[in-house]
RNA sequence: GCCGGGGUAUCCUAGCCUGGUAGGGAGCAGGCCUGCUAAGUCUGUGUCCAUGGGACUCACGGGUUCGAAUCCCGUCCCCGGCGCCA
């Protein structure tokens, strides 16, 4: 009895597959085949066993033989059987491989409590916090998008500054000069921008360790056997960089090395939950995203980002992600920047998580919240790719395969284009949230209250 | 990068030269024994397919062979030494 999910859909009640596939947009017919050659496949692997168990008899018989005569001819079956074992073997293998390829092909099972729909705009509100400043022209996008949610806001005339305009004004962001170098999507982060980033990160470090999560820089590189458990494959010519002539991939996020790291261990049940905080530097190519956010740094193939990541029993998996957006919520209101929770649409979250809720910031400029972290559970999809699986102790029979989730905690660039446009003041300086400031006041040449604009400081 | 040593089940370890059911110990679980505990003793302890059982598993992938943990080739990882290095 197999404890992975999609695979006991898939020999007791493969509908569920189909209604789930159908609902984030994917091929259903995959699952008909996958129902085929795992059958087919239980029936290879019977009769070949059954062939191998001849086989070995023979060849025990073989050893044990004095007399010749009896012992030639006994080779002689053994040949024959093992010939008839090689080409089982084959079969299966094959086999194995097809039905394992549509297996992973089927995309994690949508949770019955995800809302309908293709794209963003199908999203559903599940809370708002904070007061938006909207500009007067973006009112109407604005409301309809709250979809019947009443929220405070507050009107303005003028037109709102973008965190590109602020950054080339302030001087302390140069996107030019980076793409000289490396091309768009770089950037350099100058004087206080660099404690801002800093202080981001060990803001969202401090807290989440708080909640008992264990602080973790992981490897910044992975192997592709790792990479193909913890995402599926056709990510990877989309998003990932590739070192040349080495099995090697730039991470995307620290979420991938978490994951990654007890591929093939059986973890004891006293020991979960697991819960990580990554830090580490993420890469990404950003293909397919051309013309989107082109200016800037909202999207970029370079930033750092604090994670958490949970491995925890199957029964907690459901509480874990509701605890995880709490979380979440706590971290980010006291940033005093306007937020909505929302819960994506079937069709429009990855299909490694069975749910996904985003938490999105307000940008003033674009009159509209963007996501700034997103918080999955995995359930079982990523562990059964990584085969990590829970029992009572080492050693004995594993239960099944343990859960895992992850949210973005903050995503320090593109969490500083967001506090750009919200604290930006009439006079250019920008108030830095209070929660960053003991984070900055060890440092002699960190700012203490606002981020200054180059041309505004004194030599 | 070079030389040497290694990778056996939850852990430790034997077996490899000389191919023929992977042995022992520890831990853990259960049974027996015991007034209780300890000791003793027996059974079990990974994966998969089936429910009479069977197959697979000695880092990974090939090869030789009727038969490979064992012999041959390749790859990965770990340890030690040398070299290089922030």
């Amino acid at each position: 009895m197999s404890a992975w999910s999609i695979l006991t859909a898939i020999r007791e009640d493969p509908e569920i597959l189909r209604v789930s596939q159908q609902r984030r947009g994917l091929d259903i017919d995959i699952v008909e085949e996958a129902v085929r050659l795992d059958t087919e496949w239980r029936k290879t692997r019977t009769d070949l066993a059954e062939l191998q168990r001849q086989r070995n008899q023979v060849a025990q018989q073989i050893g044990k033989t004095k007399d010749k005569e009896k012992k030639d001819q006994l080779i002689q079956q053994s040949k024959q059987l093992s010939e008839k074992v090689s080409v089982g073997e084959q079969r299966l293998v094959g086999l194995e491989k097809t039905r394992l390829d549509a297996l992973r092909t089927i995309a994690n099972i949508v949770h019955e409590s995800v809302p309908e729909g293709i794209d963003e705009t199908e999203a559903r509100p599940e809370k708002y916090v904070g007061k938006p400043r909207i500009w007067k022209d973006h009112l109407d996008q604005f409301l309809e998008s709250a979809q019947e949610k009443k929220v405070d806001y507050e009107l303005v005339d003028e037109q709102p500054k973008s965190h590109y305009d602020i950054s080339e004004e302030s001087g302390l962001i140069d996107t030019a000069r980076a793409a000289k170098v490396a091309g768009s999507r770089f950037y350099y982060l100058i004087d206080d921008i660099v404690w801002l980033d800093l202080g981001l990160a060990l803001y969202a470090l401090d807290n989440i360790t708080k909640h008992g999560f264990k602080p973790l820089i992981p490897p910044n590189m992975l192997n592709h056997a790792a990479y193909s458990g913890v995402t599926d494959i056709t990510a990877f010519e989309d998003s990932l960089y590739k070192l040349e002539n080495q099995d090697l991939y730039l991470i995307a996020t620290s979420e991938h090395p978490i994951a990654a790291q007890h591929m093939n261990e059986v973890l004891e049940i006293k020991e979960l939950p697991l819960r990580y905080a990554g830090y580490s530097p993420c890469y990404r190519k950003e293909a397919g995203a051309h013309g989107k956010d082109t200016k800037g740094i909202f999207r970029v193939h370079q930033f750092s980002k604090v994670e958490m990541f949970v491995f925890c029993h199957p029964d907690e998996s459901w509480d874990w992600i509701e605890k995880m957006i709490a979380i979440e919520e706590a971290i980010w209101t006291p940033l005093n920047i306007p937020f909505r929770i929302v819960t994506l649409p079937s069709g429009d979250f990855s299909r490694v998580a069975s749910k996904t809720y985003d938490l999105e910031l307000w940008m003033p400029s674009q009159g509209r919240y963007r996501e700034f972290v997103s918080c999955s559970n995995c359930t079982d999809y990523q562990s059964y790719r990584l085969n990590i699986r829970f029992a009572e102790k080492r050693g004995h029979p594993t239960k099944g395969f343990v859960h895992t989730l992850n949210s973005t905690v903050i995503a320090t660039t593109r969490s500083i284009t967001t506090i750009l446009e919200n604290n930006v003041q009439p006079d250019g300086r920008i108030l830095i949230p209070k929660p960053l400031l003991p984070y900055l006041k060890p440092i002699e040449s960190a700012p203490d209250k606002y981020i200054t604009p180059m041309h505004m400081k004194k030599k």
